[in-house]
DNA sequence: TCCGCTTACGCCCTTCGTAAACATT
DNA sequence: AATGTTTACGAAGGGCGTAAGCGGA
């Protein structure tokens, strides 16, 4: 039901909301200015009029009023600015969860590689490294029976080897084209690791950064 | 830095993260499968992978793992899902905060018309009762004089009429093609129907729903 | 007339569905 | 083989900028 052109409020269905949307009415709404919104966020001033007419249909409700030079909040738009500050500083928290996550890969990292691996582990644990300073890592570079054993042992968090030795039950992923394999016990087995090194990497992942 | 094909971790920018991922990803670790949080959703298995592939590279950890075939969260998988519980509920919220705000949109309204605008108004003023049962509205239809008699002693919340009184200040929405105006004191006059019409609805809006 | 908000339009990027490939059991 | 996930690609929709329109001091 219309009564003035350009006032058709949607029920329900608040589905399309958007984040951007929140980000931009949060800055409209401490500004009470859709310029200065516009310059905050390093957009357009009809980019800002456009997504919080988007907000208001989305909402049902309008949001704010225009009187004379000043803007206002309506109840509304209150309801709404309120739910934005909470939303955006809940995303805040998580982005600082993400990084405390990444920022606590730390520990020892045993490792042993086989000795034709020798030039390729060196540069990408060092690059590992440089991104996850608290880990301290031994690599040792020996041969393939000595490596097995190590692995036999369970004194790696996982070692480098071409062909997995077949009596061990083992986890392997290969990477460089398959050439080589990454292996260590499955987990279940809690290794040192997959203890210091998991926490938010994925376990395929255990070099990536 | 890669060392497996496929794990490319993106810092930072955590900007073009999607409330529509965040629910599909709510879905996906509620049900630990993609196929069902792809049902629940009325989405197709695709559309749920390539989301939760885009919001492990916004949140720029991976946040699921495949351990043959059950579905497993990572650490961070698990930091982001108590943050889109959070935030979703947040929302949810917030939905009720304005439908609580639209239904309370109560009290009387006193309003006077033309007697031209006498088959204009009821079926829209009866559409307005329909969707707000707790505005109790007192529609009065006499001739243009008493109308003007009624707005300049304040009687009415507002009045319909065609001309306005040009020795009234008083504000005026035409709607109906010009044909008719709406006219009122303009607000800081608190008018009745201003304090029990317009919370959750523009003051332009007032028969609008 | 100036300033600020809105509308119009076009481009680009994102999202989703269909279909096919891939993986795991 | 069957179930479940991913990739490819085309169509539809949304976001944003530029430019023009509009409205209040």
């Amino acid at each position: 039901m219309i009564l003035f052109p350009g006032y058709t409020l949607v029920y329900g269905s608040r589905m399309h909301l958007t984040l951007q949307q929140m980000r931009l009415f949060e800055a409209v709404a401490r500004h009470r200015s859709f310029t200065r919104a516009a310059q905050e966020l390093h957009l357009t001033q009809p980019a800002v009029s456009i997504q919080v007419k988007r907000l208001e249909e989305n909402a049902g409700s309008i949001l704010v009023e225009h009187m004379g030079k000043r803007l206002f909040l309506t109840p509304a738009g209150h309801a709404v600015y309120e739910a934005c500050v909470d939303i955006l500083g809940r995303l805040r928290l998580l982005d600082q969860a993400l990084d405390d996550l990444r920022a606590d890969v730390r520990g020892p990292l045993e490792l042993s590689v086989v000795t034709s691996a020798k030039y390729i582990i060196p540069p990408l644990l060092g690059a590992f490294i440089a991104d996850h300073p608290a880990v301290t890592p031994r690599l040792i570079v020996t041969n393939r029976a000595r490596v097995i054993e190590r692995l036999a042992d369970n004194r790696d968090d996982f070692v480098i080897m071409g062909q997995i030795p077949p009596e061990l039950e083992v986890e392997a992923h290969p990477f460089l084209d398959n050439l080589l394999m990454i292996v260590a016990h499955p987990p279940p087995s809690s290794r040192r690791a997959a203890r210091s090194c998991r926490p938010g990497l994925g376990r395929g992942a255990l070099l990536g950064a």
